[in-house]
DNA sequence: TCTGGGGTCCTAGGACCC
DNA sequence: TCTGGGGTCCTAGGACCC
């Protein structure tokens, strides 16, 4: 059996955790650049604001109701992220962590499965204040089909749901939409429905030859993991295969070397994450897009790939490949909106073997791990190259909640 | 004025090799 | 005049996730 466990609206809970006045009030937490809706509490999702909701257009909303609009605070949600798995680590010596607010737990076993569940559930809530529903169920597909029943029902199932039975897994499928099953999106929901095929029932029920031609094999464990059949093993947490550093702009930029700048500082973030999983890089992306909402004819997306003679994590030669990139894609006379770099095909730098005669300098190594050093005991990007300046594009971060849990200065002060 | 960011996996088709 | 077949590797694009 195998158990999902996620934290309710997380984001906004976890606002909610150093100001419980909002309790019962209607919270919503901004994308970068306060751009748009990523998260809200259930008060905020009952006023009918939609995920992703651009802020600008629900401001009146925002203040007839008077909702709590928070900037996202990353470093703040991860921290309470951490502190959740470790709780939930303890449950089961197989775990996986999914996302920043699910974690699967492999619960072979374990019995009674509810008082288990529930127990999870008030730890969780008693250590770190955070909100979780468990869904328990012999599939990860079915486990988030059982949380997604323990979440629409906090009365009935006081956040778990176990799916033990075959009357109980054919009494939640008939209940779950397709398109709510996790691996369906928009367009194989689309493809599902002109085949008259609406509920996660009628789903296991088509031919296995139907689902691997419209679906490939993706569709058919799905289908498998729905009827019961485990077809999606629990993951070991292994090293990133991609990172990535992709921004909007707070305005539109038309010179090249405001875009060198953006992609040049997008590179150093990226590869200061390459350095601390300690892989070493062969292929740089760069992309640019103009703003598609203001001039839609005119949109100019493009994107490039510079591959490395060799595997590196020097910024100094990463940021090289991203700008002869972006010299490659970029046109003149455009108003770009957002740019992003992301860093491909990895290897391990403990693993790798230098070439002879191509290599990455090795005077760089030293000099990266010094400028990491430094950078990391100050929590701020305070060694950068030369042409990089951040000051000059500022984020906006209007309603940003404080460090509470990562910087000392910040701590909750408390009266008596 | 203001519309997110960071990931994974699978497949088809082209290039290339013998 | 006749113009194979099988394998691998790579890449772009599509689909999905939170």
């Amino acid at each position: 059996m195998y158990a999902l466990i996620d934290c309710n609206n997380f984001y906004a809970s976890c606002e909610r955790l150093f100001n419980p006045t909002l309790n019962n009030c209607p919270v919503v937490v901004l994308s970068n650049n306060d751009g748009c809706v990523i998260a809200r509490s259930n008060e905020a999702k009952r006023l009918g604001i939609p995920m992703g909701a651009p802020a600008f257009e629900y401001r009146y909303t925002f203040e007839r109701h008077r909702v709590a609009v928070f900037s996202a605070n990353f470093p703040l949600y991860g921290d309470i992220s951490q502190r959740v798995m470790n709780i939930l680590a303890t449950y089961s010596p197989n775990w996986e962590v999914y996302s920043i607010d699910e974690c699967f737990l492999d619960l072979s076993g374990i019995e009674p499965l509810r008082e288990y569940g529930l127990e999870m559930r008030a730890r969780v809530n008693r250590w770190v204040g955070i909100p979780i529903s468990v869904g328990i169920a012999p599939t990860k597909t079915l486990a988030k089909a059982a949380n997604r029943i323990a979440k629409k029902f906090p009365n009935r199932s006081e956040g778990v749901h176990v799916i033990d039975s075959e009357e109980l897994r054919v009494k939640a499928l008939k209940w779950l939409l397709v398109d709510d099953v996790w691996g369906i999106g928009r367009r194989y929901a689309k493809k599902l429905h002109a085949a008259a095929v609406h509920t996660a029932y009628d789903f296991t029920q088509l031919p296995e030859s139907w689902v691997l031609k419209n679906m490939t094999i993706v569709g058919l464990r799905l289908q498998k993991e729905l009827r019961g059949i485990p077809a999606i093993e629990m993951e070991i947490p292994e090293k990133r295969q991609s990172i990535a550093t992709t921004r909007s702009f707070d305005r539109d930029y038309r010179g090249f070397d405001e875009l060198r700048e953006r992609v040049s500082t997008f590179t150093s973030i990226a590869a200061e994450k390459l350095r601390a999983q300690g892989s070493l890089c062969r292929r740089v992306v760069v992309f640019i897009e103009t703003n598609r909402f203001k001039d839609e004819t005119n949109f100019y997306a493009n994107r490039i790939t510079v591959k490395s003679p060799f595997p590196t994590s020097s910024t100094l030669e990463l940021v090289n490949y991203a700008v002869a990139g972006l010299k490659a894609i970029f046109l003149e006379n455009r108003e770009y909106k957002r740019a992003g770099v992301v860093l491909m095909d990895f290897v391990d730098a403990n693993e790798y073997q230098p070439d002879l005669f191509l290599n990455s300098n090795p005077k760089h190594k030293k000099l990266m791990e010094a400028i990491d050093t430094l950078n990391n005991k100050h929590g701020k990007r305070l060694v950068r190259l030369a042409n990089q300046d951040a000051s000059i594009h500022k984020m906006r971060q209007e309603r940003l909640s404080k460090a509470y849990t990562t910087d000392i200065n910040q701590l909750l002060e408390v009266r008596v």
